[in-house]
DNA sequence: GTAGTTTGTTATTTTAAAACATCATAAAAG
DNA sequence: CTTTTATGATGTTTTAAAATAACAAACTAC
């Protein structure tokens, strides 16, 4: 992305973490099944440069192409449960302070974080 | 990304699926935390279209941002489980079969740093 | 050893991602 | 109601993502 962003040029931590192994998971995936990038880049319908970026976990790759290896691998699934609000406690939490709900009137709702 | 490519132009269903509700997700959260796009933006380092443009599932932007998004809500920690290699059985089984067992093949393992 | 395959590196071209500015619309708040 | 705030819509500029090609290095097998 033209005008990389300060989160692509210089993720925190935790992102650079994530990046890292999810690209290092993709890679185990493709050798476990035995495809080879360029094999595995024409499933999802890009270069193997991009799948190659990917493995490495390049931030500014689109997140498309991310999504389309786990789907071309069969692993998108657990996406499902990313920021799920079902599984959101800080968030439930949050709403429901001020959400006065049916009858009690909640006083005052400050941070009530957990 | 300029030259777009087809994963992004156009997702398969699994795909395009998880980027809208990753993108209804985020609002979600975000709204949940009582943040603008503005301010969810800012603590990301990008500019309040970006954002905007992840609530509605936008294919080409950045994996980072989405990550960033993830992060800044802290809602990272699940990324953990994607394409875990413990987790996937269908290559867990490919491995087992292609691995003669008892032979001491060894040669070359690709896990390496964390 | 050699031959074939896979991946990495470099350079070039294309073109849209991301930032920014501005105005419009849509909700809340007073 | 009016005001404020948040988000949407449109257009411009900048600049690097992605494709492509060609070659090198590394790994595998013969």
């Amino acid at each position: 992305m033209p005008r990389v962003s300060q989160i692509s040029k210089a993720p925190p931590y935790a992102v650079e973490e994530a990046l890292i192994r999810l690209g290092r998971n993709l890679k185990t995936a493709r050798l476990r099944r035995k495809l080879t990038c360029a094999e595995l880049a024409e499933k999802i319908g890009i270069s193997r440069f991009v799948m190659a970026d990917m493995e490495k976990g390049k931030p500014t790759t689109a997140i498309a192409a991310y999504l389309g290896a786990l789907w071309a691998l069969d692993l998108i699934g657990p996406m499902r449960d990313i920021a799920d609000p079902d599984f959101d406690e800080v968030g439930k939490t949050l709403e429901r302070a001020r959400a006065p709900s049916t009858a009690p009137k909640r006083s005052k709702d400050l941070e009530n974080d957990f």
